[in-house]
RNA sequence: GGCCCGUUGGUCAAGUGGUUAAGACACCGCCCUUUCACGGCGGUAACAUGGGUUCGAGUCCCGUACGGGUCACCA
């Protein structure tokens, strides 16, 4: 009888498991975000099914530009591609919820006819609202008759539609996480439909779009938990099959607040700029609030597709913990390729090493294995380009049995050596200083550490004195053992 | 405040009535070593609390405390 409505009930995709990320374009992905897109990716792709992309911009007051391309941007990074959404298209669009505007209403109105929602005339008090016990069930327009609605319809009077909770009875609805939860239909409130400007509600939009776009499980942070017997209540007004709810605890800061930007807290964005790397990340954020089967933490993300199990999602908040997602970032970082390493140290090495005269791929190399991240590079590297003036007590180390003493003695016998080195290759410069050592019958440490300080200035290195003295080549290397002797001289 | 949810070491967490209560990060110690690092080995450290149920409770029930969420024409 009514082809509109059956059309759309004709688009939907059946048969698969269907999830959908839907942010709603604030400008910038925090980590929790990151989590619940992550999550709801993970589930699609076990399942073998579907991911799409909503954006939910109902929010007329609330445009960010740009924003939407820091989401795409993001899931793009992150490996979390979709099947579906307003940039790819697909069969239940469009995925922009301004841009179907006027699929709500009719949804609405059917409602309104079947008795679960109502025309609100009343004016908007939010002192009102705002005064802790109000009742919705004492709205007057609750119980308006058809024609008075309709005469003030006519009258042209502004309205909002809002759902009508049954007041007895209690609601129960279940979550994968939570199980059953069941509340009193009397404690939920007779929320708006459709705003006065004609746009659906979050609350609203949401159930709509997922039941119009074939959701099967909806994931979402668990602040909507409170939310969901009124959802349940829709999607049966309406006929429809509820979804599965799969509601995920808050990424916190601390205790006791959420991960949030007004406190500073890193976004997703912010944390790759601090020098973290995406798989890092993605690896480290998949785990707080939800754990694997078995002891392994490392894993790809379609690794993490593989392994993901609902069931496994836990219900306390986490504490987000910059340690663990350093250490997980100094494994990705010992892991990687050193072509790929060096490519993505690079920008970070010329930061503080102007001389293109040094090489940032040696430079790289003995970097990779001791890099927490990459932000930490540049304050490592602030003696290649010109040696710092330092105090010649550096040349005293009790373990490597030197000081000053041994120091300018140790410089004396090892330059002329260096000098005379026919290749300046790390394996020639590493045989010399060895080899002087055992000539001397004394512990290579005792020749090393006078000269990585000749030539480093500095106590604390990326790198040995061979590797260090390799990179700045013969002639500055020399330079800077004849600076040391003379500063030994004095 | 009402309603809902949560609570295992500092942090992430395993655990689904019987375990010496895993593992990881961090921390501490030792070893190795060409400094630091890396690596290896080891260690400190937890079931919020009070009642039940049970032969037996981290696991089940009730209360308490603490924490969170929600109570918008925001999402």
């Amino acid at each position: 009888m009514n082809t509109w409505f059956e059309e759309m009930e004709r688009r939907i995709p059946r048969g698969e498991v269907r999830t959908r990320f839907a942010p709603s374009p604030t400008g910038y992905m925090h980590v929790g975000n990151l989590r619940t897109a992550l999550y709801t990716w993970c589930i699609a792709r076990h399942a073998g099914g579907k991911f799409l992309l909503r954006i939910e911009d109902t929010d007329q007051n609330r445009q960010v530009e740009g924003a939407v391309e820091v989401i795409y941007k993001t899931l793009r990074d992150c490996g979390l591609d979709h099947d579906e959404g307003p940039d790819v298209g697909g069969p239940v669009g469009p995925y922009i919820q301004t841009q179907r505007r006027d699929t709500y209403l009719p949804y609405a109105k059917l409602l309104v006819e079947r008795g679960s929602a109502y025309y609100c005339f009343c004016e908007k008090t939010e002192s009102e609202e705002d005064s802790g016990d109000f009742s919705r069930r004492e709205d007057p327009c609750r119980n308006l008759s058809p024609e008075e609605v309709q005469k003030n319809l006519e009258a042209g009077m502004p309205w909002v539609i809002r759902q009508k909770i049954p007041r007895e009875g209690e609601t129960t609805f279940h979550d994968e996480i939570f199980g059953d939860i069941t509340v009193p239909n009397a404690d939920l409130d007779d929320q708006v439909l459709i705003k006065r400007d004609g746009l659906p509600t979050y609350n609203f939009a949401n159930v709509i779009d997922d039941h119009l776009m074939g959701i099967t499980h909806v994931v979402r942070g668990s602040e909507y938990l409170s939310s969901a017997p009124k959802y349940d209540l829709l999607y049966r007004a309406l006929g429809w099959e509820v979804p599965r709810y799969v509601h995920c605890s808050p990424v916190m800061r601390d205790a006791q607040n959420k991960m949030s930007k007004r406190h500073g807290d890193p976004s997703y964005e912010d944390l790759i700029a601090e020098g973290y790397l995406t798989e890092a990340v993605v690896n480290y954020v998949a785990l707080l609030g939800w754990s694997p089967e078995g002891e392994r933490e490392m894993f790809t993300i379609r690794e993490l597709a593989e392994a993901f199990d609902i069931r496994r999602i836990s219900k306390s908040p986490a504490i987000f913990d910059k340690e663990k997602l350093t250490y997980f970032n100094t494994e990705y970082i010992k892991a990687m390729e050193p072509a790929a390493f060096a490519a993505a140290a690079e920008p970070w090495i010329r930061k503080a090493v102007k001389n293109p005269a040094l090489d940032p791929a040696l430079i790289a190399a003995i970097l990779q294995q001791r890099t927490e991240k990459l932000s930490d590079i540049p304050e490592k590297l602030d003696f290649f380009d010109a040696l710092p003036d330092y105090s010649t007590e550096l040349y005293v180390h009790k373990k490597s049995k030197c000081d000053q003493t041994v120091a300018k003695e140790m410089l004396g016998l090892m330059r002329p050596r260096l000098a005379a080195l026919p290749d300046w290759t790390e394996d020639a410069i590493r045989d010399c200083l060895v080899d002087a050592a055992e000539e001397l019958g004394v512990k290579n440490a005792k020749v090393m550490w006078p000269v990585r300080i000749a030539v480093s200035g500095r106590a604390v290195t990326p790198g040995g004195a061979v590797e260090i003295c390799h990179i700045l080549g013969r002639e500055e290397t020399l330079r800077r053992m004849d600076a040391g002797l003379a500063k030994l001289e004095e």
